[in-house]
DNA sequence: AAATATGTGTTGCAATGGCAACACATTATT
DNA sequence: AATAATGTGTTGCCATTGCAACACATATTT
């Protein structure tokens, strides 16, 4: 709700200041924009001069094919920032939709006034360069666990592999500063998709992920409860 | 084989006079590596300080699952960089192995020294740290093409998805500063991996790609000669 | 509270594509 | 030149999984 708390505490402006803060938005020409359900951000082929940033809601990153085929290549919540791989020396178009899912408050800055010779002389400007560069950095290797996971050709493998990644990120979120989240045991993994969506995270068709978590309970490998799936170690 | 030249002309060094290029390596402790064929570069698991550049050779990014399968994530080539996904505040290990398939020689630096003041206080360092971001995009854009294809659950979809960001790629490299490569018919794709690395890249079995591209050219879908894939337009 | 939309669990059917096995071609290595 | 290694093209088999269709449950909207 409070965009300004949730900036202070953007891992963006990570390792500064609130008076630091301040210079760097009179550096940049920040400004926000909120979009409504199912409104699309940014169209396939459109050109690329801004970052995104997301300050309360979700958005998609998608793309369809000419056959009207939808693909959910990642989802992006609070916090994250989008439209970052389409920057560059010479603008991209986007390869991809960027769709609110809910309602959205967006924040944006010209990517060109990172590079700009900084006018207010802020020593602050190589930190929020950092920054945005360890959010770049992160948004790849998310795209990597993506890559994993439609790497393995057989459902159940993916469903592991997906299982994997999720505790992977629990230890070393867990080990970072204090996250909060309802803490559980790591074999015990908290699921932010229903089987709708994770069936198209997975890139696999929903009734044949449903038929294989079924058949991974019968033998007994997975335990399910709601949102929360218990993996069994034998 | 002129290292020199090769860096010179490196895109981590565009808009970057030789005086200036000579700055930026007092600045960062660069230090060149040699590997054999098959040797590895860094292995899953391996923390993450330095971002490698290849300045010769063929470097795979790819991935051992515990069942012994091997999976191909990214293959990088002369001019590429790696190992950039897993840098950050905090070390990360990678979650992938990088290994040399040809002989190779590498350019490491320290991704900490980025965000050190520069002592030689030289205004390049902005420019370095541009060239290094786009490079960054360049390479998210590169994971985001891997994802389209193995989004698509049919093996001819793969292989129609792949063909057409050759297409896209070509297009836009044509379109930029005069690169050459054998100029072609834009309908006509130079394809630059032989079947068994083809398969491997589109996640597939090889037979079964050869078998599809001989039933798209009894359709009349594509003709093949060589490693130029010809599509024909209906 | 009614009506609509969205998600879940299940099943039969069909086909895509993985796998194994082979002969043969091409390329590297000695 | 001989040998080994790697890549190509082909085929039969059949398990996996996509698809369609359904009943039912749960959320959301009016």
């Amino acid at each position: 709700m409070d965009h300004g708390s949730l900036i202070k505490h953007h891992p963006l402006f990570e390792r500064m200041n609130e008076e630091e803060i301040m210079k760097i938005f009179s550096c940049f020409s920040f400004h926000k924009k909120d979009y409504a359900k199912n409104e699309y951000i940014l169209l396939e082929g459109d050109s690329v001069q801004l970052i995104g940033i997301i300050l309360r809601g979700t958005v998609l990153m998608e793309k369809n094919d000419f056959y009207g085929n939808n693909y959910l290549f990642m989802e992006l919540r609070e916090k994250d920032i989008f439209a970052e791989p389409f920057m560059g020396l010479t603008i991209q178009p986007s390869a991809v939709n960027y769709k609110a899912v809910t309602n959205c408050s967006v924040l944006f800055f010209h990517y060109r006034d990172m590079w700009r010779p900084c006018t207010n002389n802020c020593l602050c400007h190589s930190v929020f360069t950092e920054n945005l560069m360890n959010l770049l950095a992160m948004k790849s290797r998310n795209l990597l666990n993506k890559i994993e996971i439609l790497s393995k050709k057989s459902l159940r493998d993916r469903i592991m592999t997906f299982l994997n990644i999720l505790y992977r990120e629990n230890q070393t979120a867990s080990s970072g500063e204090g996250r909060k989240l309802q803490e559980l045991p790591p074999n015990q993994l908290f699921v932010p998709y229903n089987h709708t969506e994770l069936a198209e995270y997975l890139g696999v068709n929903r009734s044949a992920l449903v038929r294989e978590l079924k058949r991974m309970r019968d033998e007994h490998l997975i335990e399910q409860h709601k949102n929360i799936i218990t993996i069994n170690q034998q």
